[in-house]
DNA sequence: TTCTTAGTTTAGACATAGTCTAAGTTAGGA
DNA sequence: TCCTAACTTAGACTATGTCTAAACTAAGAA
């Protein structure tokens, strides 16, 4: 039983077939999918499974806050799975991996009260970039 | 005279009306447009200009590295004339409004050794979002 | 000045990512 | 069982961005 299944329980949430598919296909693997990589991999268990379905579920639980939409770079959007305690990101200039980081200190306290125009800050998240490992040497 | 076509001029790029016009508008705000919205301001000034000029165009003076192009949120990429120095995004998640911000401190500074799992890490950058003043009003 | 040519601009077709709609299906309670 | 609300589906639609082919423009050569 697939982690992200239970918490998804939790919400009074239906899984239905489809939805759980999807949920396992996301937890599957440690890189995070494009909705359409979800819904091609999901559709090698499910062929019947339509796009519309792929989009709503990743959107519904993103709302129910059980994963994180990235929008990093390029056109797509990605889904992260681990959407529960803030976490930040640190990615490679050199072949794209990206890993999830955790800062010693709360962003938000960094950014004085002049520079909010008048903003509620709500959420912050940092970007970390550089090179790998593996990157480094070559 | 825009400073941004002046550093423009400097990489003997062609300064066409149309150029100039695209430029003007990018720095003529603080904040951060999307190509729609540079294209229909700048047809206030030229009403014939194309959507694909404007797109060419922000593509070159990103491969310039003159402006920086964000992926943030929201579907559409945004625009930023300031690509010298450092700073950081305020974003609105009611409206998408886009404000630069600096914070106290230097973000790499918060993420310790062993969260670097061996990435020399070269440059950071915070998002904060929230809701702008007219959007906490609605 | 006129010619040549490379660079630029244009309209609109095309591509991709994501949303919406209307109809059909399913699950769970009365 | 039936009823109803929730869910799923195919495909139309929207939004964002790219590509193409033809026309235009500017700068140097003759």
């Amino acid at each position: 039983m697939s982690d992200l299944v239970t918490r998804l329980r939790r919400h009074n949430w239906r899984i239905t077939p489809q939805r759980r598919v999807i949920a396992e296909t996301l937890e599957g693997s440690h890189v995070h999918f494009t909705a359409e990589e979800i819904l091609e991999r999901a559709c090698e268990r499910m062929p019947e499974l339509s796009r519309a379905t792929v989009y709503n579920t990743l959107n519904e639980m993103v709302a129910l806050g059980e994963i994180l939409e990235l929008t990093l770079e390029g056109r797509s959007k990605r889904y992260d799975p681990n959407a529960d305690h803030e976490h930040h990101h640190l990615i490679c200039e050199g072949c794209g991996l990206m890993k999830d980081v955790h800062t010693v200190a709360d962003p938000a306290d960094w950014l004085p009260g002049d520079e909010r125009h008048g903003f509620t800050v709500t959420r912050s998240s940092v970007t970390y970039r550089g090179l790998c490992p593996d990157c480094q040497g070559a």
